[in-house]
RNA sequence: GGCGCCGUCGCCAAGUGGUAAGGCAGAGGACUGCAAAUCCUCCACCGCCGGUUCGAUUCCGGCCGGCGCCUCCA
């Protein structure tokens, strides 16, 4: 067991980059907020999904041990309200998107969490929670409602910035002291789900879920708490609150917050906005790495533009990463890789000597708050050289050597951030046949008219060929021919 | 009104107190029967105005512009 290399993380709490020092060494207590279910999962929701998925695989590589808690939140306002819209109970409807998010995370190839609890299922943790809060006097039952007294907690505010004081306050509802108190448990309306409790029957305020639920399962102080920067004022603040007033202990060392998806407007994508893109309609277009392509493309603050030529773009990248890939892994030969470089000149020496220094960049860009933008920025620079090298005749029967550092690279990469974790072949047949469905192509027709024109060719009857290779561009299929007989992509944009 | 973030090439984007990675798109060239792919070349002085400094895109202040949160939201 190595000692987990060190990095640095900016935290929301404190706003700035600092080390990374866990409560245990060598573990990572991670929790992210995951879904409320009342709808499909879109590609707002998948960036947070991939981006802290990335996050636990670099970890892990890394040699820490991580403990990944992701919840549902599966007793909510929204759950209740859409039930009844449709005439459905509101615990089946959760379970089928429940259901239908874990169908998205196959396909975005994501992790399963260690943990991935349901208020539904922690409604005792919940309760016992709340209880204590009572008992500490942070808390006071109303009306069958029980709510936080944010005046107890003399820190509140500290996660956001807010100020008590300063807050817009809604509606004072009636029984709270304090126009800033927050439901931690609320009381039963007639044809609402319910559960028993010391309060009478009701069910719990959503921020009440996540403290119950990740202590349970990862202790009074979590290392990192994750989630969208929208999240940060009330969710988290009031998370804070409860838990450091009902355990005494730091409830999260570090606060991670992913940036939002933004429109062409600016905007952010949000359901509330009208504006998303489900994960179900753009893993039916683009594989699931042109998805993870996009999101780590840049940091993960920062907001990420959405548009039209947002997968498009990642596609193109990704694939330029798998073809330089597959370039590598064509090479044969097995000398010295030090005297085939001297031999095959400075192309085949950039590319020995960029992939063996690309693990310590690498590793630097992602070292630092997990800088995906940088690191990818150093692969890029070594494809173009990989690919500089597949333009030598020469190499061909000699350059293995000299490409295996730049294929210890492309394997790193693959461990550490799920990027170019599947074969060459199995990834570019996915982007054919997602892209032939995206234009409603039939693949047989096309594999026809491929043969045909390669008769054409045979015969040298380049008018004709010509002629069949622009109608199949016109449909979207771009023809590349070889020596080996003609191949085809469909085009991207 | 309060809190916070951001403004780098047509688009996406990293970054540094000493004159700006990478990708997409575009132009020219090599290669090719012609193409495509690939490679090569070209393509920014970092919103504006001050200040600190020998020197700022990078630090400070102001301004303009955009966004997020303060109500459900990854």
């Amino acid at each position: 067991m190595t000692t987990p290399r060190p990095f640095r993380l900016y935290s929301t709490l404190t706003r700035d980059v600092r080390p990374f020092e866990p409560v245990v060494p060598g573990q990572v207590g991670l929790y992210v907020c995951g879904m409320t279910v009342y709808d499909r999962c879109h590609v707002g929701h998948a960036r947070a999904m991939v981006v802290f998925d990335t996050f636990v695989r670099w970890l892990r590589h890394n040699g820490w041990a991580v403990t990944f808690v992701r919840n549902f939140t599966d007793v909510d306002d929204k759950i209740i309200h859409r039930a009844n819209e449709r005439g459905e109970d509101p615990a089946a409807l959760a379970q089928r998107y429940i259901d239908a998010f874990h169908d998205d995370a196959t396909g975005l190839g994501l992790l399963p969490p260690d943990h991935e609890p349901r208020v539904s299922t922690s409604i005792d943790d919940i309760v016992r929670l709340i209880g204590t809060l009572i008992d500490k006097g942070h808390a006071y039952p109303s009306e069958g409602s029980v709510w936080f007294d944010v005046r107890t907690f003399p820190e509140y505010g500290k996660l956001s910035g807010q100020k008590i004081d300063e807050l817009r306050s809604g509606d004072p509802d009636a029984g709270k002291r304090d126009a800033a108190d927050f439901a931690l448990w609320k009381a039963a309306k007639p044809g609402e789900p319910a559960w028993d409790s010391p309060w009478g029957k009701g069910r719990p305020g959503w921020h009440i879920e996540c403290s119950a639920m990740s202590h349970a399962q990862l202790g009074a102080t979590l290392d990192i708490h994750g989630g969208g920067l929208d999240l940060v004022f009330p969710h988290h603040e009031n998370e804070v609150a409860q838990s450091e007033c009902a355990h005494g202990a730091t409830y999260a060392r570090y606060w991670t917050h992913n940036g939002l998806l933004t429109m062409a407007s600016g905007q952010k994508m949000g359901k509330s906005l009208g504006n998303v893109i489900n994960v179900e309609d753009a893993l039916a277009a683009f594989p699931a790495q042109t998805l993870r392509l996009y999101y780590l493309q840049n940091h993960y603050r920062s907001p990420l533009p959405w548009g039209p030529e947002a997968l498009p773009d990642a596609l193109a990248m990704v694939s330029r990463l798998y073809e330089a890939r597959e370039v590598a892994e064509s090479f044969e030969g097995d000398e010295s890789a030090d005297v085939v470089a001297k031999d095959l000149g400075e192309d085949a020496q950039a590319v020995l000597d960029l992939g063996r220094a690309f693990a310590a960049k690498f590793d630097q860009a992602l070292d630092e708050d997990f800088n995906t933008a940088q690191a990818l920025g150093f692969l890029f620079e070594l494809a173009r050289a990989v690919n500089r090298l597949g333009n030598h005749k020469k190499a061909k029967k000699r350059a293995r050597p000299v490409v295996k550092p730049a294929l210890d690279a492309f394997r790193l990469v693959a461990s550490a951030t799920g990027l170019l974790s599947q074969p060459t072949s199995a990834f570019l047949e996915e982007v054919r046949e997602k892209r032939l469905s995206a234009l409603g192509l039939a693949r047989a027709d096309i594999e026809q008219l491929i043969a045909q024109r390669d008769e054409l060719r045979r015969d040298k009857k380049w008018a004709e060929a010509d002629q069949l290779r622009a109608e199949l561009d016109q449909k979207g299929i771009v023809v590349m021919d070889s020596p080996t007989g003609a191949e085809w992509r469909v085009r991207i944009q």
